[in-house]
DNA sequence: TAGTGGTCTAGACCACGCC
DNA sequence: GCGTGGTCTAGACCACTAG
């Protein structure tokens, strides 16, 4: 048997069932397991693996935890998609105070394109001289509109994104549904920094107010960074939600 | 056998690994498994509750997962204590712009008591009547102060609080040291507001400058509220992280 | 060297969804 | 009834820590 294929290389150095785990999360990168695809059971895994049910089992619980899989007594396993109540909760964090949480309705969206500025080409991996796909849109929690957010997208990786128009309110499903990118992980700064002029126009306060900025970055299932989201919200009858444990 | 204590009671409804654990945390709850203490190996549990070493270890892993307990091989299984480092990783989230995270430096704290608000009484589930503890602390995380604090605790739980003054930085430790009262959760509320007078003045910002106001409540190993906590942050060289996974 | 947790296996039985 | 995942068991071997 080839090296790169012995599940069993180097069995105190990295444990059999991490091998496995990386064996799915390949076959899910490379799109022979797309979002909503069903896996073969437990029984199937290992046979085809060659390692007991056992193992199979520990790796899929992991990938279960890390939202990468849903399983479903009676039913299988699948490969996790961006419905609406997975980017809802894991990545929408805004709530109205006293309220639950609930999708935000959109108010305006547009999209251009242009060349990505340094920090951009950092943050993506860009050669100098890309472009990337830019979206500005106004979302609403309560009545008025409460969230203006900027994305930033590479291009080469989102190609003929115009066509798609108008975008989702659930963009990540398109992301998943139309370029096979899940983002699976994001990291989020929070600041209070007074309203941009434009900003407070959009959110119906003076500029200076203080508004909260959300800096995004999302990763999808290989660790690379898919999306630069800069958020800029009035937390006058919204606030954004932290879960420490 | 008595009913409650058989744990073959209800094997579909309450799995046993799942009584297992409970019997665990209740043993931490009761102070019985203190904080760092040493718990029997896998294989003694598995004797004394009768059941199998696997169910032994699914409930050990769970409670791991959950930051009860700390595992380490050839050593042994402990109760999770709030070390300098578990503080500050699952309950500090403000980072210093470009820099790592670090321990805030303590700049002032004062301690006073006095009669619980209508919304302490409620959120602490306190009788009307009730006085509660009451800290303001300001620190640092770069040169100058960037987060006043105030925390608010019920009196009857942490009596003689004033005996331990000054309080020390680390304040979940004392909690948990001198009181039994672990933290295991918190939940953060984020807004933007405009700095209040006092705060403006601890910080060095002009009034009605935005800084981030974090509410926080925390709570213990039975699910009570211990702590209510509002943190008034100025984000100008430091700001909260959040990650979504 | 003894004892701990970590990995892996093999197999039994149960709960659930679907046909 | 059949196939799925979920639970539980029993036991082997490995890796790490400490005396």
């Amino acid at each position: 048997m080839a090296a790169d294929t012995d599940l069993k290389a180097k069995p105190g150095y990295n444990p059999l069932y991490r091998q496995v785990k990386q064996r799915l999360v390949d076959r899910m990168a490379s799109g022979d397991l797309p979002p909503g695809a069903v896996l073969p059971s437990e029984h199937e895994l290992a046979r085809e693996l060659e390692v007991s049910q056992g193992t199979v089992r520990k790796a899929l619980a992991e990938l279960t935890a890390e939202n990468l899989l849903v399983r479903q007594q009676g039913r299988g396993t699948f490969v996790a998609e961006h419905d609406q109540q997975r980017t809802l909760f894991q990545f929408f964090k805004l709530r109205p105070d006293g309220g639950s949480i609930q999708w935000p309705e959109p108010v305006f969206s547009r999209l251009a394109s242009r060349r990505a500025s340094t920090r951009e080409r950092e943050m993506l991996e860009l050669p100098s001289g890309a472009t990337v796909w830019r979206i500005l849109r106004q979302r609403a929690i309560g009545d008025c509109t409460d969230v203006v957010e900027r994305i930033t997208l590479d291009k080469a990786r989102f190609p003929d994104l115009d066509a798609h128009k108008p975008l989702p309110n659930n963009i990540y499903r398109l992301y998943e549904q139309a370029y096979g990118q899940t983002i699976v992980r994001a990291a989020e700064e929070l600041r209070a920094v007074p309203a941009r002029a434009d900003d407070a126009e959009a959110l119906g306060c003076r500029p200076g107010h203080p508004v909260l900025k959300i800096d995004r970055t999302a990763f999808g299932i290989t660790g690379d960074v898919i999306e630069m989201r800069e958020s800029t919200c009035l937390t006058d009858r919204v606030h954004y939600l932290s879960d420490l444990r």
